[in-house]
DNA sequence: TATGAATGAGCCTTCATTCAT
DNA sequence: TATGAATGAAGGCTCATTCAT
């Protein structure tokens, strides 16, 4: 049986970002130190006043440096996004969770990790998942990143579907592909809810109710009761 | 039990939009035919290169008129888009479900017609729905309209939910809250990836797996079995 | 001995107005009635909004016609505001002065009057003035006209001095065109700050102020005490 | 005794500036070399065609400079209007008058010597403040700007006519505010029209006839004839 | 590397004027 | 005469990007 990974289905910062944009690093410590605040500066810029109302210059004098420097290290206003992405990737992708598997009990102890795990992930780059939102219905190539990571979540949790199809543990008579869809969709617009647009649940409830919810969805009896 | 009405939920134009942004009307026949091509010439335009990427001056040249003329009738892109949702609303918001109540053995059925009904509606305005959330991630106001609009709908499914509940027909361990708007955000995302991002599937699939997800989610059984 | 005229010196709307700007009259009784509302229309507009910030549409909707109507009978905001001035003007023309002359024990009254009646008509006309004031500064044609008119009464109060001083009344060691358009300028700009800047003086003080001025400075000595 | 100062009356320059619509200096030199040619090239276009008719374009045209550099200094055209009076301010500001007080004979050397530094000043920026009139006219802030100049000059010269009045060398009769209103104008009104109205008259004999018709105006005897 | 001044294409907006009805 | 929709030249303003220092 395969896990599902985090949820992180609709709207995740992955693996995939086009790092062909960016350009190599600088060498010296003090390039370094200045590319750096010039992304975290970006980020600050780019959550303050979105992708689209932020400016160049906005972001250089936050960083305490001039728009010549700014192209030193940066192509376009698109190059440096990427750039932020990624930051923020590494903190996503860490689905933190072991690999727990094949044994039944544990599918629904590692379903709620990996859901909490998103959850958090989620609540710590809640501005980020908007902007990225809002990039990608302007730039094709985000567009491209968003709907590519998605795809490739969905198919981790297609396969897990199927397999737990196959091992009886699922109802057999949903679509895999879609039912992924369906219940990654339904965890990441949860924390979109909550995080972005102010609904403020509390997690241990999302937790609680989102994988709840998609052992119910997949016919799935919880392990607990049937062990009690 | 309440009929949950068509889970419109996300991001759908309803009769919510601030129509004190729109101008009086023309009085002349030619004023009103006038306006109206550049209604759809600016929701042609807007659905080929987009709310941001466009021009008034390409929505003019569209529409066979001069840029004074779009002055006639809007003050400014936010207003016509305004009239661009405003034509759209008329068709996503009918239902057009009979008030079918209180007798369990068609709650399926109603829930089935409310998904088809939506995922139909969806499937005609799906550019405009794309549309509208990418100016909801640039524009208060329409974030404020698309928010509203999700959190109706998501109060009407709470309170069937909760209906359901009572009757002992639906997991009592649900918040009705939360699960309303995950099940509402399941069925609106499903038609996103379907129609906006091309995944292009079968309307009845989507309407039996939706339908079926909503029903294990909440613990029901369907009906037929039931009676089998 | 001359008399000198109100002194309207400054910016006066006299008869000097170049008519052949404006149309013939219409013929019909409507046609007349629609001018004249024009007219007013445009006189309030102008004097609300200034010349340079008011628009023709602007008058015509405050006259409850269309635009096409303005120009049937306009064609130009200058003319229309040529029309404006020459309704003034009435007014403004009328020094309401009998023909006092010859006689030195009426010199101070006539002079009274004559401010009396300036200070009257520019309170009248207050918000015209600065009108013209404004675009006397855009419009080199009503600069002229504003000139014109200046020059012409500062000449007519130019030989009331003369003659005054070739009667041994007044000091012979003024020159009389400059003294002319220092004198005719106190009484206007008295004008002008009262009515128009706000200052909001007593007309009798300014009378009476205005016209001992007058008398010192052209070395005059009152009446009353030369029959002491 | 208090000095008049220079009669700037009604349209002078002063220190009253709002400043705040001044952005701060560029840091370079280039910059501050830049800057000053845009601003004496908006001196010279708005001479030349005037504030209303001048276009940005043609400011930035006229700096050999493009209209993004002058965006780059200045937020609007009332923006560079304000730096284009500052620099004149420095100029109209000097009434370069000693304190001559106390000394009865003195007094109309001092007026003169005032009233010629105020003549001659007006002369070298007569078309400024055409320039300053027109702006009046349209922009509430510079109207403001050019009453408050007139306001505070005319109760320097009240003050001092009071003096004069209690000193037993003035009609005690005349209203000082008034007077001092009617007289400022008189000599403000006569260097506009020598000087903007091509009167152009001898500055010796316009500082002779102010000077005589503000000493009569105020029946004060001139120390001359004391002395023939 | 760092700086910040210079650039101008591109888009928005106004409103006097024309013209078909 | 009356109407009001249609027009587009004209000018304002932004900001990503270039470049000289």
């Amino acid at each position: 049986m395969t896990k599902p990974g985090s949820p992180q289905g609709d709207a995740v910062p992955g693996s995939l970002i086009d790092e062909s944009h960016l350009r190599s690093l600088p060498v010296t410590a003090r390039g370094l130190r200045t590319r750096q605040s010039l992304v975290r500066a970006a980020r600050r810029v780019f959550e303050r006043d979105g992708f689209i109302n932020s400016r160049l210059t906005d972001i250089a004098r936050e960083a305490n440096t001039s728009i010549g420097t700014f192209y030193t290290y940066f192509d376009s206003k698109d190059e440096i996004f990427t750039a932020v992405l990624q930051v923020a990737q590494d903190d996503m992708l860490h689905p933190g969770l072991p690999h727990v598997e094949e044994d039944p009990e544990n599918i629904a102890a590692v379903l709620e990790a990996s859901n909490r795990a998103y959850f958090e992930a989620y609540g710590r780059n809640a501005k980020l998942m908007v902007l990225l939102e809002q990039v990608a219905t302007i730039n094709p190539e985000f567009r491209a990143l968003r709907i590519e990571r998605s795809r490739l979540f969905t198919v981790r949790v297609a396969r897990w579907i199927e397999a737990a199809q196959e091992a009886g543990m699922a109802d057999p008579a949903l679509d895999p592909v879609m039912t992924a869809r369906a219940l990654a969709s339904m965890v990441s617009r949860l924390a979109y809810y909550s995080f972005s647009l102010g609904e403020d649940w509390d997690v241990d409830a999302m937790v609680e109710t989102s994988t709840k919810l998609w052992f119910n969805a997949l016919g799935m009896t919880l392990p607990q009761p049937a062990s009690a």
